[in-house]
DNA sequence: AACCACACCAACCGCGGCGCA
DNA sequence: CTGCGCCGCGGTTGGTGTGGT
């Protein structure tokens, strides 16, 4: 039901998605945030436009979209948002949590646009005088921006931030903005995940030897924003020497993200906390018989995470 | 079974708005 | 003021599914 997967003269992959580029994508997401689009795929190892990555992680990929059937109640709002602001349909997914603007707008285009048609058809002509001035009247700005920030606030409060994770299923958490708060998250996750399962993690390593501690180790981190800074230089040549490193640095303890600077402030392997952590929920539920299909493996998290061959972050 | 028309929806494209130098 | 880059919005496209003939 989507385009077919084709490469432009530029090497931009288009069409259809593949679980691989989906979960490249929301792992770096979920560990940078969204900091600029245009670069955004590069860092991720996708060759996709910005564009696209955006529009993916929009209307597919970001938590807390809300798919299946559209309720009565979500329906009709739909068509009276319609009604009131025309094709606005940013302003009335804001009304709408967990829908996006393309789904309303499909929607409305294959479903509602058949009721505003019909009805039209039955009103009498005056009235649909009436009605026609009303849908085509521009609704101004500070209408607008009133309704979207009554729905910003709404937003604001059923998002979760990051500080909890993927919560118990990805589809339904959020972290697409880099708002980070983690007083709830348990402090040195990574060590009591790399005490639980870096041998057995090592034993399931790729060619080359390419085991854990491998990947691990990480001579000079550069961050996509192209500065470097002493504070997220570290080295750890093998699972105890991360351990021992553990052990000395207490900043691992989490601490509260303000911004995107105090984002970047941070060591990387305390963002990976998170990122364990949420995938050890998300573990957590599958075996619960919660499965999330599509879904990387905490190995595939470090693989995609760190590139050793060109010594950056991805 | 084969064909056709339509429905559906993910993804693409172009343009306008905005911020910044 | 102007030009540039980036982002977001709305319109459109194209491939697949589905139901009817």
């Amino acid at each position: 039901m989507v385009r077919s997967p084709s490469i432009d003269k530029n090497g931009i992959r288009k069409g259809e998605w593949s679980k691989e580029e989906d979960d490249k994508l929301r792992v770096y997401i979920n560990r940078y945030g969204i900091w600029n689009w245009r670069q955004l795929p590069q860092f991720a190892g996708l060759s996709r436009c910005g564009k696209s990555c955006r529009l993916r992680w929009k209307n597919y990929l970001q938590p807390n979209v809300k798919r299946g059937n559209y309720t009565k109640e979500e329906e009709d709002l739909i068509f009276n948002l319609h009604n009131q602001l025309g094709k606005k349909w940013s302003v009335i997914a804001t009304k709408l949590p967990g829908r996006t603007d393309n789904e309303i707008k499909n929607y409305w285009h294959t479903h509602l646009k058949k009721r505003t048609e019909a009805q039209n058809l039955t009103l009498p002509s005056n009235q649909k005088k009436i009605k026609s001035n009303c849908q085509t009247t521009q609704i101004s700005k500070e209408e607008i921006n009133q309704i979207s920030s009554q729905s910003d606030k709404h937003q604001q409060i059923i998002s979760p931030t990051l500080s909890e994770g993927f919560a118990d299923s990805p589809n339904e958490s959020c972290c697409s903005e880099v708002s980070h708060s983690s007083s709830d998250a348990p402090p040195n996750d990574l060590y009591s995940w790399v005490q639980k399962n870096g041998e057995n993690t090592k034993s399931h390593g790729t060619s080359d030897g390419d085991d854990l501690s491998r990947q691990l180790k990480i001579e000079d981190y550069e961050s996509p924003h192209g500065s470097s800074s002493s504070e997220m230089s570290f080295n750890c040549s093998d699972v105890s020497d991360l351990m021992a490193w553990f052990e000395e640095d207490n900043s691992m303890t989490p601490t509260s993200f303000e911004g995107l600077d105090d984002f970047w402030s941070q060591s990387s392997f305390e963002t990976d906390n998170y990122m364990i952590n949420a995938y050890k929920q998300e573990q957590a539920s599958m075996d619960a018989g919660l499965v999330y299909p599509g879904s990387p493996t905490t190995e595939e998290v470090f693989l995609w995470s760190y590139d050793l061959s060109d010594e950056c972050i991805r």
